[in-house]
DNA sequence: CATATTTTGTTTGTGTACAAATAGACTGTG
DNA sequence: CACAGTCTATTTGTACACAAACAAAATATG
């Protein structure tokens, strides 16, 4: 007598590497940046979520920084090297804490985040063209839970 | 007498950097990473991927393993010259087309694919683990689309 | 056949991304 | 107060990811 597991061997299937999340994910983030640099030339998708993370607080701790824009300390310290390059964030130690490195951003750095605002959501609106409001909805939802 | 605008006026909203796919995406893809790196040490998404491609078709030159991969020309030879340093693959120039550099997994390459399978799918299974079966096929057809 | 174009691969430079080691500053507890 | 533990930032090393420039080989076209 066949068993359940007669029929469903062969739902375990072969690994297909298209069909990993993690593929598919990858292709989609290479799609995203893609459109973000056509759209915004002059800066990266990282360093225009920290400046306007940065713009949002008004000021905040390089570490700080790095936990709400999800950068490890290496990685944001990068990131807020090359801003502080161009002049868009100045850096200064707290003198109530000499550990931590407050950051703000230059007005330069605002006018760049004001202007490129409109851009920035127009890079996701591209990015989610192929898609109707719901399933953007749906997809942003889908997506947030398995952060 | 109030008029739609004046209710939705605060649809368009100001730029919320956590609602923007790109960022989401990018977390999304982090945790996968740490889940991938935790159940499968030994090599990274990427690698596994081009060696589970190259495991997949038998043989193929770098330049269409890149593709297939969605790597650039750069991306994959870095990641194949790291498969090769470790004896998982194979490369030579092919006699009838001597640009090409036809790539294929070792003996130890194949056993390392077939050993990491299972861990794979299961990395796939746990990314997804906060969905229902229903909302899994949901999210990998969702971001297909905008591939 | 000759040469313009395309294809494949390499190299260089920049920018995330993270692990691990280090150092200095702060905090909590005995 | 002392000092163990924690927090913040830096440094180093490895690994994608892509743009741009280059070289060699193959193909297309006149």
């Amino acid at each position: 007598m066949p068993q359940d597991g007669d029929l469903l061997m062969d739902t375990s299937d072969t690994y297909v590497l298209e069909r990993q999340i993690g593929f598919v994910m990858r292709r989609a983030v290479q799609r995203h940046i893609a459109i973000f640099s056509s759209l915004i030339p002059e800066m990266t998708p990282t360093q225009f979520a920290a400046l306007a993370k940065l713009c949002e607080l008004g000021q905040a701790s390089q570490n700080e920084l790095g936990r709400l824009t999800s950068m490890d300390v290496a990685t944001v310290k990068g990131v807020v090297d090359r801003l502080r390059a161009r002049d868009l964030v100045t850096a200064a130690p707290l003198e109530s804490d000499k550990r931590r490195l407050m950051l703000t951003p230059t007005r330069k750095g605002r006018a760049l985040y004001r202007k490129y605002t409109p851009q920035a959501a127009e890079v996701t609106r591209q990015t989610l063209a192929p898609l109707d409001d719901a399933e953007q909805r749906q997809l942003l939802q889908l997506l947030e839970r398995i952060i």
